[in-house]
DNA sequence: TGTACATCAGTGAACGCGCGTTCACTGATGTAC
DNA sequence: TGTACATCAGTGAACGCGCGTTCACTGATGTAC
């Protein structure tokens, strides 16, 4: 039996193997996108056979609910790791949309068009609220812009229904404008990501960092 | 042979046949998501056998791609519509709401997760800019309000980039209105719509109504 | 008005394909004495 | 250190399924004289 903490050669081999699975998934998804993955694709991919990949994952669906818990673990290891470095909401919004741009339909695979009837694992929403704090820290109180805008409809809202906010302290506004800049930075994203500024002759980036200086 | 403009029985049947393929399409996008649509689901769905759609439609490709257009001329029509009863922005943004939360799958269409490789075809670009038009006009300068930010740097670049709104003689200002109207309504349509609020005990509705309210 | 012909909707069989997944099996790798 | 056994990776065949699409054909509907 192996020692805990000490992998023995063959886990060590079976770590790896998975890991190339998933790659290869990768980037069968960029190409053809997510409902486009197949194992058996994979496989050939690969030089094996198909069933082989049956000893690294139960099934499809286990593969995919993998990859899309691994986009959450990149997506939160980045945003915190940029916090910690000390940046301000503006470098949050740019470690953003560095990490989409780096793989579009990665950032769909989380962001993007639900398929009717899955439903994401419990961890992953708690990774989601890793992000939310990273944000909500961000935000906090004395980080709040003078020209807020005064609109105590929201923020009595908010204060209500903070649930989602409850290892925080934070007040109103912080939470408004975590949520704001989560909600304005991911319609610029994803509809850049979709190619729909494209034939409009004008760069997402500037709206983008439009958004990161008035992001009240 | 038909005289032009009078519909022959025939004519009009397959009009109609037309129509209920597509409504079943929409039936089994709504259950399924668009990757999961199928001609031979569908004919069977209607009690016929598979090939006979083919009398229809030349293929599962020009299907989807007449779903995607009829998407886009209901949303242009719902905006249209609704700007010329007289509405505002905030009126405009209540009518896209609206719209969206009839038939999530079909914004998702529009605006969900790209197929990679997929290209719309020109005429939906068509009813895209006939959409900002309409955006354009709502954001017209006596619309402007007095608490807009003053960012001279997104302006000038719109007012440097503005051959998607070449039909207008708007302003930068209102072009900025209109495009921070569609990315940041987009960002909480699209997150709600993909059910990335249900866990957290707020509702996106008082978020849309904040950036309504606050539309600089 | 009736007959001859053309048009068109829909069928059933078939093709080729790829999918996820199972199963019995081979051969290599590791473990226990 | 060598031998006996257990574990595990990977294979190839097979199952059942559904897909898009083509094709030759039947039968009904419309058109022309």
């Amino acid at each position: 039996m192996a020692i805990a903490g000490k992998e023995t050669p063959r886990e060590r081999y079976r770590a790896q193997l998975r890991a190339e699975i998933k790659q290869h998934a990768w980037e069968q998804i960029a190409a053809a996108g997510a409902p486009g993955l197949s194992l058996n694709a994979i496989a050939k991919q690969m030089g094996m056979s198909g069933p082989a990949l049956y000893r690294y994952f139960a099934s499809r669906d286990e593969l995919i609910t993998e990859l899309i818990r691994d986009a959450y673990r990149s997506l939160a290891d980045t945003i915190r790791a940029t916090a910690d470095s000390g940046a301000d909401m503006a470098g949050l919004g740019h470690a953003l949309r560095a990490w989409a741009l780096d793989d579009p339909q990665r950032y769909f695979l989380i962001y993007g068009t639900p398929v009717p009837g899955y439903h994401a694992p419990d961890d992953v929403t708690t990774i989601a609220s890793e992000i939310m704090d990273a944000l909500l820290h961000a935000a906090r109180p004395g980080a709040i812009p003078a020209d807020a805008p005064d609109d105590s409809r929201l923020e009595a809202h908010l204060a209500e229904h903070r649930g989602w906010a409850a290892a925080h302290a934070a007040p109103p506004a912080a939470l408004r404008r975590a949520l704001l800049f989560w909600t304005r930075l991911h319609g610029i994203l994803s509809l850049e990501l979709a190619g729909h500024f494209s034939g409009m002759g004008l760069d997402p980036a500037e709206l983008y960092e439009h958004e990161l200086r008035h992001l009240t």
